[in-house]
Parts: C-alpha cells; structure tokens; sequence
DNA sequence: AAATCGGGGTC
DNA sequence: GACCCAGATTT
C-alpha cells in the first residue's frame, strides 16, 4: 500500500495546538464556518481588540444575516452601524464588496487565497484568515500577534514595521503551519499572542515554549518585536459652526480626501493656530449668508480634544442661532443640509460629533 | 518605503 | 504620554 508521508508538525504547531483548546476564549466567530460572517468578523477586528469588535459584530450580523442583505443596504446606514470603530474605510470597503461578492459571485465568497485577495479591504491577513477558517487552506495569517510570538520564538530582529520584513515572518509561519490543521493553528498562534505572548508582561512563566523560546533564553522578551517609533501626530484646529434653524440643525457629509470620508458633520474652518481671530470669525459668518438671531448668541464651547493615530484635533463649537432659513447659494456650496434631532441621530458621525450632539442638540 | 486612515485599552 | 490592537490602501 502506498502511503503518503505527512510531515510531523513543528514543535511550534504542536506546543500551540496543545495549548490553544485549554486557554482560547469563546468567541462568537469561532462556531461558525459561514465565510461572510468570518469576513464580516475579521474586518471588525482588523486594528481592533477583541473586546471593542464583539458588540459591532452581534449588531452587524442582526441587521444584515446575510451578505445579500448587506449589499442592499444604503452606505450612510452601514457607516451608522460602524460608527465609532474608526477606520472608516473599512466599513466602505466592506459594503462595496458585499455589492460585488452579489453581483459577480452570486452571492458566495471566493474559496482560495488568490481570490479573496482580490476584494476591496482583503488584504494579506484577512485573505489568509478566510481561507485557513472557512475553506481550510494552509496559508499562515500575520498579525500583530503573529509577528510579536514569531520574533521572540525565533528571535528575529527585524523591524516589524517595515513592509520588507513580512517576506521574512511570512515565510516563517508558512513553514509551521500544518496542513493537517491549518485553521486551527492559525487562531492558536493569534490567540497565544494576546492572552499569553502579550506586548507587556507576557507570561513567561507558565509559557509551554519556555525553552525553545529564543527571546527568553537570551533574555531579550522585553526587547522583541523590534518596532521603529511612528511619526509624531499633528495638531488640528477646527471651528464648528452650529447653525440653527428651529429645530433644524445644518449638518454635510464629508468628501473630501480627509479624514472621517462618508461622515456627517457641521460648517467647519480650520486654522493653524488654536484661535479663531474675530475678523475670521466674522468673515466666515459673512460667507454663510447667514442671518443670526444676535438675541441668542452663544459662546463657543470649550475646547474638545480628539486624538487620533496621526492627528490632533482640538475642536470648538460655535452655537448659531438663524432668524431665517440658509440660502440655497451656501447649501449647494458647503454640501449642508438642515436635519431634525431625529434625522441627525441616524446619520453617521465622527465620535467628536455625535458627542457633542448627543449634548447639546 | 512611507504616509494615512479611528478610537479605545493599558501601563 | 507611549504603545498596541485578528491591517488595508494610497502615494
């Protein structure tokens, strides 16, 4: 009888599938093998924890059980439900692939690596993540997680931040992944990674690769992943201008190549500088053609810091109360529109925003 | 290769 | 304040 011969798993493979099934968490993604909803799950966690994801994901896959559903959607909705994830591209991404997926797979997501890849927001990771979880193909996912547990395990040093180095990890997980379970392995080594090769004080101790672990026996753990320091944030200045109508708020959606795409938010100057000078003041009010009611001027609000990956924003808002309508001129101009309280609560908005309105409007 | 895109948890 | 998180895309 002719028998193929299946290589014996790494000592990696074998120390993470014994130890994953005694320490994973249960996590909603892991009991099912619908690829939509592994997608929708690793879109969500991408830059993510785990802890901030969850409730996204339970919300996500009641409004829309389906892909054919989300793909129905209109976008301002789906950007409502992903508010406050961040990353708004994501969300973007993940609608314009749930059209296509409908569109020109009927329905159902590509089974291989190569394809999946494809789709807008599949990147290496998450292409490698739905292969290996619904389709069972050994390719190895790299993550934070991944990088941080094969830099300490194999000790290397290169840096994890330059693109150049995912040739190096890549090829290295690709090696260790058993095509006897490469599903398995794949959320064992992500899993290991955020509950016992933690960034700081990982758990050493009671670690099952102790011995074999490079980072330790060279006392370099604290030292690994090497991760050249990002570019320090900018800071931001913006002025809000609330305009008020009644009950009606003016409110536009973000185009700009800018931050927060797709989003909602108030007639906005920015200035370099913290202050907004009076005589800007006055001339961007000019500009509105606005006709305020002087009886009810407010002061602008403090400001509201919001820090973000590579910017500082500090914002204040100008409260503004119109004794008439703005001109259709300024509507077309500045993209605004006047919404009710309700109306606002179901646009999708930046944290700042929705912070501020669920305050003050 | 470097820059950009959010928001929150942790130390 | 610094660092990190189940990264992807654009420049």
């Amino acid at each position: 009888m002719l028998t193929k011969t299946v290589p014996r798993p790494s000592f990696l493979a074998s120390a993470l599938l014994a130890w994953y099934p005694r320490h994973h968490r249960d996590l909603p993604w892991r009991h099912t093998r619908d690829p939509y909803a592994i997608w929708l799950s690793e879109v969500i966690l991408q830059q993510t924890r785990v802890a901030q994801g969850l409730p996204y994901y339970e919300t996500f896959l009641a409004a829309y059980p389906t892909v054919q559903e989300m793909a129905a959607a209109p976008e301002a909705e789906v950007l409502r439900y992903w508010q406050g994830l961040g990353y708004y591209s994501r969300a973007r991404n993940m609608h314009r692939t749930a059209q296509q997926v409908v569109a020109e797979h009927g329905g159902k997501f590509p089974n291989t690596y190569a394809e999946l890849l494809k789709l807008r927001g599949i990147g290496p990771y998450t292409a490698a993540a739905i292969a290996s979880f619904a389709f069972d193909e050994a390719v190895a996912v790299l993550d934070g997680n991944v990088y941080r547990v094969l830099a300490r395990i194999f000790g290397l040093h290169s840096d994890i931040a330059a693109p150049s180095s995912r040739k190096e990890f890549q090829a290295v997980a690709d090696q260790h992944i058993p095509a006897t379970a490469p599903a398995d392995f794949n959320q064992a080594i992500m899993e290991f990674g955020a509950i016992q090769c933690t960034p700081a004080k990982p758990d050493c101790l009671f670690c099952p690769l102790q011995s074999q672990c490079w980072a330790f026996n060279h006392g370099q753990v604290a030292l690994l992943p090497v991760k050249s320091k990002a570019k320090a944030a900018r800071t931001r200045y913006f002025h809000y201008f609330v305009l008020r109508h009644g009950e009606q708020t003016y409110l536009r959606e973000r185009r700009e190549k800018d931050i927060w795409q797709g989003l909602y938010d108030f007639a906005l100057a920015e200035t370099t500088v913290p202050e907004l000078a009076p005589a800007e003041l006055v001339r961007h009010l000019d500009a509105l053609g606005a006709d305020l009611d002087t009886s009810q001027a407010a002061e602008p609000t403090a400001a509201y810091r919001h820090v973000l990956s590579h910017q500082k924003l500090e914002a204040r808002f100008h409260p503004l109360a119109l004794t008439k309508p703005l001109p259709e001129a300024t509507l077309r101009d500045l993209g605004l529109r006047a919404y009710s309280a309700a109306e606002i609560e179901a646009l999708p908005k930046p944290k700042l925003i929705a912070n501020y309105c669920s305050q003050n409007l």
